[in-house]
DNA sequence: TTTATATATGAGCATTTGTTCACATATTCA
DNA sequence: TGAATATGTGAACAAATGCTCATATATAAA
């Protein structure tokens, strides 16, 4: 019988807790300014002017976006002057970006 | 120049139109009753008052969030006789919860 | 045909969310 | 030090969201 269960595969029970964060989790990339954000820094590192300016937002809506990314560790951050510039902190930030725009241009048939 | 940018493997510019239906696909996975749906039919298909009682939650709740999956084509549905079994409908659909689940199961070290 | 069971859905309501505005903080330069 | 530039943040407000309640629809059973 655990044999037959692991030959099917069957899929692990997941925590309720896990999946509330899970949530959580896909909520960051759930916002078309956070997904904007994402998608500018896959090149690299940029300041809160250049993402601001690049997505015709003001620097405060930004601001406030970043600090969601931020405090939950999918960005990391330098100071350089004046300047603040942040970038992608979290392999799987990219990888669960790309699954997802994979498939929506595959259902469009991109 | 061509070559560089290839060996450099730079990242393709998203279409803006693409990056709003992104982040509206990852809406769907950034709620806690939804993402909980979607763990129970990964181990296939299920009523929906067997999922009303699984997440205990009313009826109604659950249809509202089925509704939803499924206009975005995320679901499928079979009639036998009073209940509808729903199921996942895209493979995407598993991989991208899998891919969240293991980012935040890696992240506490689990 | 009436009753019971399963599911769907519109309206209402409370909560959450994202932006703007005003202002605070930090750094550089004159 | 004072002005200019870059960024952060709290409050307010509007829009979006998810649940509940009541009710509609569909199928099966009596």
């Amino acid at each position: 019988m655990l044999i037959y269960k692991e030959i099917k595969m069957k899929k692990k029970k997941v925590d309720l807790e896990d999946l509330f964060e899970l949530s959580e989790f896909f909520k960051f990339f759930g916002d078309s300014t956070r997904i904007r954000i994402i998608e500018f820094l896959r090149e690299g590192e940029q300041s809160v002017l250049a993402i601001a300016n690049y997505l015709e937002m003001g620097q405060s809506a930004i601001s406030h976006q970043l600090r969601i990314l931020r405090m939950a560790n999918l960005l990391t951050f330098r100071r350089e002057g004046k300047a603040i510039y942040y970038r992608l902190d979290d392999e799987h930030v990219e990888k669960i970006f790309q699954l997802g725009l994979e498939h929506i241009l595959h259902k469009r048939g991109k």
